[in-house]
DNA sequence: ATGATCTGTGTAAAGGTTTACATCATCTCC
DNA sequence: GGAGATGATGTAAACCTTTACACAGATCAT
């Protein structure tokens, strides 16, 4: 209507010839405004066009509509989609979504530590596995925080994601099904929580399949491509060759995919290759990759979830909140090639 | 150190023995303020870990530090590569990131309009071809914006982004310097501006090669891997088969390549296939995909820049920001096979 | 010595909301 | 009919900043 600046709550009080306290009244609680009140406050909202100012209310509320979800790398395979859980439900209760990313840079980290200093985010969602603002993380007040997709480390804080061991299992179970007994276990890692349970969830397979432990391999890494292809270059240096390779993630087995054709070798003909997570890249791969399934919207959802309750003072749940993984049958698995059913 | 609210401008003032005007000024004009003033005022700043709260600084100004960026879809593999681009950006210059995503419901884009009007945003990246607000978009009092990836068919407003026609002119033109003359465009879109500056480029390209305007085969598409797979089945179901398909972009190539496998044909020593953008993907598939290279990172660096520089004033370029788009050369062309050579 | 200029600081208003408290009219019940 | 409860609305304070304006003291030119 007007080109000028927006409308305010006390334009809309004018047209309707109430009080600014009446208008705020209407909007928030309705029930306590008679109905005649409440028609005219309407209007006058519909005639003026007015929207809340976000700032005014935030600042005397205390608390912004707003939750920030902090990622080492956005460009993560898995990243998006979770995003678009986490977006979807929180804007389906007014809230918006503030993203940053560390690269793994604590100085950066602290930079967005600042905008939940400043009251400018409510929430805190952790895509990291770590907390993210080095050394004064410990000291830092945080706002109620959820982590998502890999349990945070260092932090007490209540995490929603996928079953890793329950994930894990699956993929070593298909593999043993298909016959495999040397089964090497590429990506582990300490430091790295949803890691090591992947790795626990291999053991567990093997020990069911009663593969005793020393004739188990296991390779660290990081879960980058090229961490993949150099542990494959590890194996071919020390000789001693799985039938399967049961990678930590994606990444990882696409390396040891890249690898292997580049030393001539048919998948899954020769050797057998398993990931995790499920990322887009997986369908297009020569042979297509069979893997575990992250249900990563599923996963932002719930994320997004607990952490607006936790917003509405509910307690944070005793444990972590686990969605069931999905094995993902495509081509890179089959029965061991011949040698290795010779022994 | 206090376990209570959060440190205020006052309780700097009240520890520094100043008011909190100086305060502020020691902040933001420190040259107004003598050098002793402001010592003390740094001290009492390090001393209550005091942060300026973002809500109330935004209210007065009438302006936030927030950015909000909209996309159709946060999955497209093009956006988040961008986003790192707009993201480091911003940041740097104080400002955050709000992120939106439509999926082309004009409803959803409405909400996000809500956000811009309620000044939660300075400022708005688009990511879509088109406004995203519905029939409200002419009327909607827009704040400063930038579009991005794709130019905005419906609102001058700036645009940041590749040079389409070049790019696809580099295209044709290894297809051409490969030696094939019936080439299809597959993916051809009025609507979509992108797409018809890469028909643009096409077109410049064969009649440079002197091919005939009525040799060309043309094919619509909106850009996803089923477009391009359906387009294939359109020509063979023709029965005009051309020897090398330039896609409008990565996806629809991904399409085609589908499709063609599907029938037991090799690429490339049946077909060349050509893409655009270079996804991710494009690297793992088989063959890998020749394509024309997008500098998103760049893209967003360059957009964000742009944006900031209108919100402190600036004056909107006369002319869109095009950036140089690279010919990346990997092993899904070749020469045409030899049917094709004999006519 | 007087007035003008400059420097550094304080006072107070404004920005748009929400909400505790006060007020007033109406209704209920005896 | 009057006391008290109930319901609807208004008044004003508070949230935390930034900044125009006022003020005081020092410096300078005459």
């Amino acid at each position: 209507m007007s080109t000028s600046s927006p409308a305010t709550i006390e334009d809309v009080a004018r047209i309707a010839q109430v009080s600014i306290a009446t208008v705020s009244r209407a909007i928030h609680t309705p029930e306590k405004v008679a109905n005649s009140t409440r028609l005219k406050v309407n209007q006058a909202i519909a005639i003026t066009g007015y929207t809340t100012n976000a700032m005014a209310r935030s600042l005397r509320l205390g608390r912004s509509n707003m939750i920030l979800v902090v990622a080492p790398d956005i460009g993560d395979p898995n990243f998006s989609n979770i995003l678009v859980g986490l977006e979807n439900e929180a804007r389906s209760h007014g809230y918006g979504i503030l993203i940053g990313h560390t690269q793994n840079d604590p100085q950066r980290g602290l930079e967005y530590l600042k905008f939940l200093n400043s009251n400018q985010a409510a929430g805190l969602i952790l895509f990291t596995g770590i907390l993210p603002f080095g050394h004064q993380s410990m000291t830092a007040r945080l706002p109620p925080s959820v982590g998502v997709f890999e349990p945070v480390y260092n932090g007490g804080i209540p995490y929603v994601g996928v079953d890793d061991i329950e994930g894990a299992r699956k993929a070593v179970d298909l593999l043993v099904a298909e016959g495999h007994r040397k089964i090497a276990f590429i990506g582990d890692s300490r430091t790295r929580l949803a890691y090591s349970r992947r790795r626990q969830g291999y053991d567990a397979g093997l020990d069911a399949a009663g593969v005793p432990a020393h004739e188990r391999i296991i390779l660290e890494g990081d879960g980058t491509i090229e961490s993949g292809r150099l542990a494959l270059e590890q194996l071919f240096m020390r000789d001693t060759l799985p039938s399967a390779f049961m990678c930590v993630n994606d990444q990882t087995a696409i390396g040891v995919m890249i690898g292997l054709r580049a030393r001539g070798y048919d998948i899954p003909a020769d050797f057998s290759v398993t990931g995790f997570d499920d990322v887009p890249q997986a369908t297009f791969m020569t042979p297509s990759l069979t893997t575990i399934r992250q249900p990563r919207t599923a996963i932002g959802k719930a994320a997004m979830a607990l952490l607006l309750e936790l917003l509405s003072g509910a307690e944070p749940p005793d444990d972590e909140i686990l969605l069931t993984p999905d094995l993902i049958v495509r081509n890179s698995v089959s029965g061991p090639a011949r040698r290795f059913l010779k022994r």
